[in-house]
DNA sequence: CCGTATTCTGGAACGAGTCAAGAATACCTG
DNA sequence: CAGGTATTCTTGACTCGTTCCAGAATACGG
């Protein structure tokens, strides 16, 4: 995806076009699931001197907008995608932390008949697989060398 | 549920039988989705002096051994239930943060088929439905006395 | 090109949770 | 029932992700 693209995105969601956010939204896109940490570094690698605030106040602005999604399953810090609005969902490694996506298993809509539960108006179903991926099944229950345990 | 019966729910999972134990055990179990400070609280209405060190290896203890569960829907503190290995899931207010059980929308084990999938080993199917809570549904987009956001 | 509202910088602050060392305690053994 | 030992609890410092704040920089409508 082009810069001019991510132009157009912020554009259409009312959005100012600033550099920093030019280069936090080519991040997420190039960078799925990455933790804000690693979005820090890589949106420093085109605009070495972004301070970090400006990288949370971009992600929070991009994630308001529904440009970008925040995910943190149990036990992780945030972490952002840029498939949105497409209801798909994850499996996470309880060993590495690892982070795939899985495309919704019964339908398109939400997965479960989300409504009038306790008086609850529900609009949205989060579903998160947990188990192992193949590298830290593989090496089965050695500690992973990535290992970020699960709490 | 009475001491006698936390007792022995300890010694079934080999876990050595201390007061602080017994605390936690019946706090978490007569505050359902609560958070480790009211648990750190209501512990001490029973046992003024535990630190909160020994709460919170206490609840990882219990959590390691399946005794309690540990839930965190995202930009929530983490929060314990007494419920376990009944598969049920959570509707949680994305205002002023209530959390509530559901049971299984599609049937009695994980409720979507949770293998195979890219490789990953999955063994626990986790769902959140995200709403708002009949409470903060009435008030409207009024932001809520208890409001704590979702981010 | 100007003015203004928004965004970014730099640095301090916050809070949930963890680490570490020594004192207390449960419980196995004889 | 006392002794020994491994586990657990206390105390207090500390980490790390994230947020708060005030002032400087900037985008962009007019």
């Amino acid at each position: 995806m082009a810069t001019s693209d991510f132009q157009q995105l912020l554009r259409e969601s009312a959005l100012r076009v600033t550099r920093p956010r030019l280069a936090v939204l080519g991040a997420v896109h190039s960078h799925p699931h990455a933790d804000t940490d690693a979005i820090i570094r890589a949106t420093r690698e085109e605009l070495p001197d972004v301070s970090h605030q400006a990288v949370y106040d971009v992600l929070r602005a991009l994630t308001d907008a529904g440009l970008v999604r925040r995910i943190q399953p149990a036990g992780s810090v945030a972490r952002y995608e840029a498939r949105v609005a497409d209801n798909h969902h994850h499996v996470v490694c309880r060993s590495c932390g690892a982070i795939e996506d899985v495309d919704c298993a019964v339908g398109a809509a939400p997965c479960l008949h989300p409504s009038g539960r306790h008086g609850f108006v529900v609009d949205e179903a989060e579903v998160v697989y947990w188990g192992l991926c193949p590298d830290c099944s593989a090496a089965g229950s050695e500690p992973a060398t990535t290992s970020r345990g699960r709490a």
